[in-house]
DNA sequence: TGAAAAAGTGAAACCACTTTCACAAATGTA
DNA sequence: TACATTTGTGAAAGTGGTTTCACTTTTTCA
């Protein structure tokens, strides 16, 4: 009696399930996740409103799997930039600047995944993947020191500005009216200001006291 | 028949009004705007719930006003500390660390005045208040500029990563258990972060191309 | 003091959503 | 084809909040 799917209702199912997931990202996408509710999640993807739960046990769930999707697929493609041969500076910019360019055109989606908060359960993936993420950043700003490239200073937090700096120069734009020339400038100025910010010799010239490790 | 208010009637009202808005900053400060429904804050003021909407409109009227009478405050301080002597370096680092610091002693609200999502209406406020925020620190940047101290640079841009690279260095230890001591390190490393960003005399030394202007 | 107006109350109406469930349709087995 | 099982449906129940409102209490003014 033991039930066996077709190898064609198997790849349905699969592909249900994988729509689910993208409409659910564009919907994030386009509004945050105030706009991705469940029945409007459903639609999209061309299913009843029940249907989703018999796909994922609540809507958290589906959220946290939205998340980590993405969040692999980015992190996949930073480590790639970071692996490449060149100094530490050159990658660091590379990846700052891949990563700006994507969130620039879904604005939404990388606020959502960086900053909205949500459900304690989907927060709580949030850390998870915020970690992996800046890992990768952590990875050049390590290397970059350890080769004297970049002064001594500490990773944790380096990382986790460089993220929040970008963040907040591309996800402000969002609101008022993001013109459209200004994202020429935009990328470069805010690749600059990270390079600078890790890779400067040290602190000011002028009047700070020089710091000494 | 025109009705008045005795002074000491008013003075009642309007402390009335001043601990509804107290209390919500405090829950908000305790557990972002999630913790701050209109029961509670009616709860907490102890006032009915109904009673609140006798002094606000609606919640989100109640938000805003929050919101802008705090950054009202934060504003006045930073722009306090803009306009002593010193150079841009020293004045800016003074600023960062200054607002680090109060937020660090109450995350939860630099984050939602900051960063948290919430109605259109509040979001719009807060767009408001942004703009006016950051241009305290534009203007230091500006300074600098015009005196050779920072190189050429979008003030903008470097204005945003500011606010957003501190933000999310603050913001992110919120969630897993803040060490104590950590934050000892965390205030200078952040405030170098931002004096490195944009106080370098240029870009990197080595491989890269020089930029000009 | 008494009448009119305002302030305060909190239960209930309301709202926007998530989640469930009795049922219908489709799919697999014989 | 008949029947079990899974998948899909969408109306309805449940949820967690905001907002309203008939009412009570307090204040103002004659």
């Amino acid at each position: 009696m033991a039930y066996q799917r077709s190898p064609l209702m198997q790849e349905r199912l699969a592909d249900n399930r994988q729509r689910i997931v993208q409409s659910a990202r564009g919907l994030i996408a386009k509004g945050g996740f105030r706009e991705a509710s469940v029945t409007s999640v459903a639609q999209v993807a061309g299913l009843s409103t029940g249907a989703i739960y018999r796909y994922f046990p609540s809507k958290a769930d589906l959220f946290v799997e939205v998340l980590s999707d993405a969040v692999r697929r980015e992190c996949a493609i930073l480590r790639d930039i970071i692996d490449r041969p060149g100094s530490a500076d050159e990658r660091l910019r590379a990846a700052v600047e891949s990563f700006a360019r994507r969130a620039l055109q879904g604005p939404h989606l990388a606020y959502a995944f960086i900053a909205e908060p949500a459900d304690p359960e989907v927060e709580a993936a949030r850390i998870l993947c915020r970690q992996e993420f800046s890992e990768v950043f952590k990875t050049v700003l390590r290397q970059g020191i350890a080769s004297g490239e970049f002064p001594q200073q500490s990773v944790d937090v380096s990382g986790a500005c460089i993220v929040g700096a970008f963040t907040e120069a591309l996800v402000r734009p969002v609101a008022p009216t993001t013109k459209r020339g200004a994202d020429e400038q935009l990328v470069p100025a805010i690749v600059d200001f990270c390079a600078r910010a890790v890779a400067a010799p040290a602190t000011s010239p002028g009047t700070q006291k020089k710091r000494r490790k």
